[in-house]
DNA sequence: GGGAGGCGGGAGAGCGCTCTCCCATCGCGT
DNA sequence: ACGCGATGGGAGAGCGCTCTCCCGCCTCCC
């Protein structure tokens, strides 16, 4: 007859509280640091937590407290979602893109795939830095889930509805993104990155896309510009259509009210289309805003293999001052977008909102600078 | 006096059995598929958890069955660790870094933090990538963590400790990082991308970097290239190592022992430098083997602004075939890495181990090929 | 026809923790 | 001196689930 029949698995509390001489309850108070305990008992416990190597169970915990300690950080949009009906832009060949709509590929491959594209654009990892930064400090992690499809975004409601996270950090790529509304009509706690594009009662940080335009419409006619165009982001979400906006809007104030421009998707590929249209029709053009700096490059690689040179023949101005901006050459004037400190109020939002019961919806509007490097 | 106590609250296994008439064992049976059940019983089930709107709290299951379903994902590394005593280079001014060694650094701000500098490569990207579409057809989600730090390690491991994930998956950014040492002393499972600069028993996804460089060395010369240099990676780590050995073997092979090489740090910018140093000291070079695609962007950069045509007057070859390589102008001629492939094999790798209990070390080597652009 | 064996369902014991009670002790005021 | 609130520790009831028993029933074979 051996006296431990527990030779297994990780101690309990009732393992220290047995190594202590107390209750668990105690162990539970010193550990959480609730309620007034006596500073010696306190000491043991600590010397027995220490001994027995114990480390609280986490399950355990959530079971009661309702609790995770857990956030989701969600990439949301519409990738290549066979289901996708709500399309605005171009293109309605659906599928036309290889296949590559199955969500059971086999194996992680595929360069093509929603999570590669988001991860192409330097600008998620800047988010998750913010809220990374943010987080860690407070032992929270964020578990990563991408929702570009209708059975994604089930799945990510089902896994906060489980219990598995407290809430959400939701970034969408895409206009009409359905997941907001999915979480918040189920009732879980949430926080968007930019301004839905339809009304929903959920907190965001947004930034002042206008205004920012205005900075770079401002620098270029500053500089001396006078044939000026631009590239542009999705128009079918806010960011694209704001930038727009703000920059036509400057310049028309400014006595231009002809704007030259292309539409573009964010992506160097694109920026590099369009600016190839824009100076196909518009050879003279001696100034260019891209509504991102992935497309300013881009528009700065056809731009040099046109035979301009950058700013002397074509002043270039980009939006987010992301890492692109500054690898470009020359490097990037550009709009700074602070995504990082974005993330992280995105972040603190949430954790107010769990913290405190206050289901109060707030928004907070950053507002953008000008970068000056040598592309304008 | 109401007959229902609790109005809150999801339902639970009980309500979904009482909504069924039968008990929660068979309702759980159901739910988890496990053992025979009657068909029609199974189906009034169905009905009722879909009356409910059951979902499963994940925390009471992880509390009995001892798993999470969730894994960590962690990119280990030195950042500006003030702690760290195993620098190999030179810089011993420790703190010179402005203060930012504070791991409590108010918010998600400052550019430079080590989880910037690790989303400033497309490779983590990449890794992420992988890993996600491996995990996601299969329920599980990573949950991101850093650790950069000696506390941030040993939050790390107490995270798995207590239970929170199942495993790690494990990418170093630095040689001798004690974090995978850490963790299969606590016997947790993990494994690694990239083989640990001190053997442990862990298992890892790795690339033959050496036949990667060798078919970078064979391009060259094959193109006519007789004076080449290299960029080389950091030589403290494994990767780093390797692709010079593998290199500089070929071209010794081929009759040229003497190789100009400059080390880099695998960013854009460490690549501009050493690109302009090697210029300096040989200004008839005609080729470049860069030891990963952002130096070899770096090198174009400064090959161009030095008046060298890429790839008419000097070849350059980068490694990995990232989003860089692409957008390079010209397209950088490159040594792929499969990094979301290997990824994936990573997280398969974890998996298995978790489901049998093989504790068996294994090493999954992956076979790199050339990707040929316009840049040589 | 009767016993063995398989099959399907229920009962109930925990998993490790928190938290509400409850009780003992102590200090203090009147 | 006595009561009374404050203080600090213990007991124990769950949180929602899984899983091992156990039991009743049906089938099948000798």
């Amino acid at each position: 007859m051996t006296e431990d029949p527990r030779p297994a698995g990780s101690p309990t509390l009732e393992d220290v509280a047995r190594a202590a001489g107390v209750s668990r309850a105690t162990v539970s108070r010193v550990v959480n640091g609730v309620r007034n305990v006596d500073p010696v008992i306190q000491e043991s416990v600590r010397q027995a937590v220490a001994a027995t190597g114990y480390t609280p169970n986490r399950a355990a915990r959530s079971l009661v407290t309702r609790r995770t300690d857990a956030i989701a950080l969600v990439v949301s949009g519409a990738g290549d979602d066979p289901t996708a009906d709500d399309e605005t832009g171009g293109g309605h060949r659906a599928g036309s893109t290889g296949g590559a709509h199955d969500a059971d590929e086999p194996d992680g491959g595929a360069g093509s795939s929603f999570t590669a594209q988001v991860f192409a654009d330097p600008f998620f990892g800047r988010v998750v830095t913010g809220v990374v930064n943010y987080l860690r400090p407070r032992g929270i992690y964020p578990v990563l889930m991408f929702a570009e499809t209708s059975r994604a975004r089930d799945e990510v409601v089902a896994y906060l509805r489980q219990g598995s996270a407290d809430g959400a950090l939701v970034v969408s790529t895409h206009a009409d993104d359905p997941l907001p509304a999915l979480i918040t009509d189920a009732g879980l706690p949430a926080v968007l990155y930019a301004r839905p594009s339809r009304p929903t009662r959920i907190s965001y940080v947004d930034l002042a896309h206008q205004d920012g335009a205005r900075l770079a419409a401002e620098h270029l006619l500053a500089r001396g510009c006078r044939r000026i165009a631009t590239i542009t982001g999705p128009l079918d979400v806010p960011a694209g259509q704001d930038r727009l906006a703000g920059f036509r809007d400057t310049m028309a104030r400014a006595g231009q009210p002809y704007l030259p421009l292309a539409e573009g998707r964010f992506t160097q590929e694109s920026g590099e289309a369009a600016m190839a249209r824009l100076l196909a029709e518009h050879p003279d053009l001696d100034g260019v805003f891209a509504a991102n700096d992935l497309m300013a490059v881009g528009a700065c690689h056809v731009l040099r293999e046109h035979g301009r040179r950058v700013p002397e023949d074509v002043a270039v101005v980009g939006f987010d001052d992301s890492s692109a901006a500054v690898a470009c050459r020359p490097p990037l004037t550009t709009v700074r977008q602070p995504v990082e400190e974005m993330a992280a109020e995105m972040a603190r939002l949430l954790l107010d909102r769990l913290a405190g019961s206050d289901r109060a919806v707030t928004s907070v509007i950053f507002e953008p600078s000008l970068v000056v490097r040598g592309s304008a």
